[in-house]
RNA sequence: UCCUCUUUAGCUCAGUUGGUUAGAGCACCUGACUGUUAAUCAGGGUGUCCCAGGUUCAAGUCCUGGAAGAGGAGCCA
């Protein structure tokens, strides 16, 4: 039976015969004595391994490098030394595999994030991503965990779709017609029926629509997928590839959809809090250090309280006429500090406001709701005003945007009038609108980009940090 | 896509007004050390100065073009 270094380290069971695999981050020895750190992505901790050296085990030694995999029957006891309480006390060593250390990239002191990049493939065996990756795992499951709770289910949408309506962006397409000479039709585009499906198809940018057909019989639903878009985006918060939440649900107006959001946003982090203490700790001691080289004012709040403090606060729920208000109120914008200065109703809110809101005037999480109707999708549900639409977006700090979601029109008639307003073809949407022509029922959902609730767990300050291995564009290595 | 910045050893970076043979720390190798905690101490320099042109007696340094990376903006999740 192969024990977990994590199950070791929690061990008092001083004498037994243990083996232990896993892959050494370091060696340091005298004459008479190694240590080795060894490490099995368990935990972040590493169990030291005290060799005694000897003929027999010399050559062994001198093969054990940073970043080789090594086998250990040994003897667990109370560690002599500081640092630790527990150690193994090796019998024998075996190597698994070897690492060349001229070659090895890795070394046990801090790389830059940047070059780690570089190196995806060997960047989980580095503490900063071996916490990460545990942490994105624990909030994938807390995700499912929460809406499991509430009678959701899952629904798995397509990933190849016919439809473009979704208007969420630039599609990927997908196609097995040959990439030179492909089949032309009499006006001179690309003929699709020929191609695998007989149509033009394309990687998906949003399962709402599927969910939506879900809900009108399961009720309350969720998808939680990839997601593809093909923005030419190069921030530290887009990815071309992404993983998306996207719950959906009956009989739900825009406060139950509030609700849900912020119910999930909380319960994923008090998930992280309660199961990746270590993990977190580590993540906010390296973004402690980072800070120190910032100027004071610009520093941020340590990450266990920032994380803290959304659980403990409500969400500011504000209209987006009365966010207009405040900006064309505040002092930067009076000061003409802003880069977009705020004068009318009707545009759409840049970074620096919503920054502006979150960070400077509530100093906390905002649910900005009732957008101007020209500014947001087809499928929001209009409000009697005839300006604005149910439309919710949720701002955190550092983040901006994490969620986006509305209550939907529920009504054949109104759908079709604005889809007709805003170009959206309703010839290839007859299955949608048959959801509002057979039972159709008030319902709502929202999409949570789920990297960057990872950004805002993790700390991190780039998107291409808390997913393996990144997608963003010139960049589809490994 | 736009704006700004960056690119020098395996990694992080220094390199002055253009001027000998391009430097440091870490990593690595060798040696010392009976318990180390990214061990320590002594010794050893490993290079397509991102690429292609140009200016010049002379270019890591200046100019033009390109590539890659980062930050910000837009688009959004």
């Amino acid at each position: 039976m192969i024990i977990s270094i994590k199950e070791l380290l929690n061990s008092e069971n001083y004498g037994n015969k243990v083996n232990v695999k896993g892959w050494v981050r370091t060696k340091r020895g005298s004459k008479n004595v190694a240590f080795i750190a060894l490490n099995d992505g368990s935990t972040i901790n590493n169990i030291q391994i005290v060799v005694e050296v000897n003929e027999q085990n010399e050559n062994i030694l001198a093969k054990i490098h940073t970043g080789a995999s090594i086998s250990v029957d040994g003897e667990l006891v109370k560690s002599e030394g500081k640092g630790q309480n527990v150690e193994i006390n090796s019998i024998k060593i075996e190597i698994l595999g070897e690492s060349n250390p001229d070659e090895y990239p890795l070394q046990p002191k801090k790389h830059s994030l940047e070059f780690l990049r570089e190196i995806a493939h060997l960047r989980f065996r580095t503490n900063t991503f071996g916490a990460i990756s545990r942490i994105r795992h624990a909030m994938i499951f807390a995700v499912h965990s929460f809406f499991n709770e509430r009678g959701f289910c899952n629904v798995h949408t397509p990933l190849i779709t016919a439809s473009d309506a979704e208007g969420a962006g630039e599609m990927f397409r997908v196609t097995t017609l040959p990439a030179k000479d492909a089949p032309t039709n009499e006006e001179g585009n690309v003929d699709f029926s020929n191609d695998f499906f007989g149509r033009e198809t394309n990687l998906t940018v949003s399962g709402q629509l599927e969910a939506e057909l879900a809900a009108m019989a399961l009720s309350k639903v969720y998808t939680f997928g990839p997601t593809f878009r093909a923005e030419n985006s190069n921030t530290t918060r887009h990815l071309a590839e992404f993983w998306m939440i996207e719950p959906e649900a009956a009989f739900y107006d825009i406060n139950d959809n509030m609700d849900l959001a912020e119910d999930m946003l909380k319960y994923c982090v008090k998930y992280a809090l309660d199961n990746c203490k270590e993990d977190i700790e580590f993540l906010s001691k390296r973004l402690q250090e980072e800070e120190k080289t910032k100027p004071q004012n610009e520093r941020s709040q340590e990450l266990i309280e920032k994380l803290n403090f959304v659980l403990e606060n409500n969400f500011e729920r504000v209209t987006y006429t009365e966010a207009i208000d405040i900006l064309r109120n505040s002092k930067p914008n009076k000061k003409k500090k802003f880069q977009y200065i705020i004068d009318g109703w009707g545009a759409d809110l840049q970074s620096e406001h919503e920054r502006y809101l979150v960070e400077k005037h509530f100093k906390k999480p905002v649910i900005l709701i009732d957008y101007p109707k020209e500014i947001k999708s087809f499928y929001m549900k209009q409000n009697d005003d005839g300006k604005t639409v149910r439309a919710m977006d949720i701002l955190f700090p550092g983040i901006g945007e994490i969620v986006g979601g509305s209550q939907r029109e529920e009504n054949y008639d109104k759908l079709v009038t604005r889809m007709n307003e805003m170009g959206v073809p309703t010839k290839d949407m007859n299955w949608y609108l048959d959801t509002r022509k057979f039972g159709t029922v008030p319902h709502s959902g929202f999409g949570l980009g789920f990297e960057r609730l990872m950004l805002f767990v993790t700390g991190m300050g780039n998107i291409r940090d808390v997913i393996p291995f990144p997608r963003t564009p010139k960049n589809a290595e490994f």
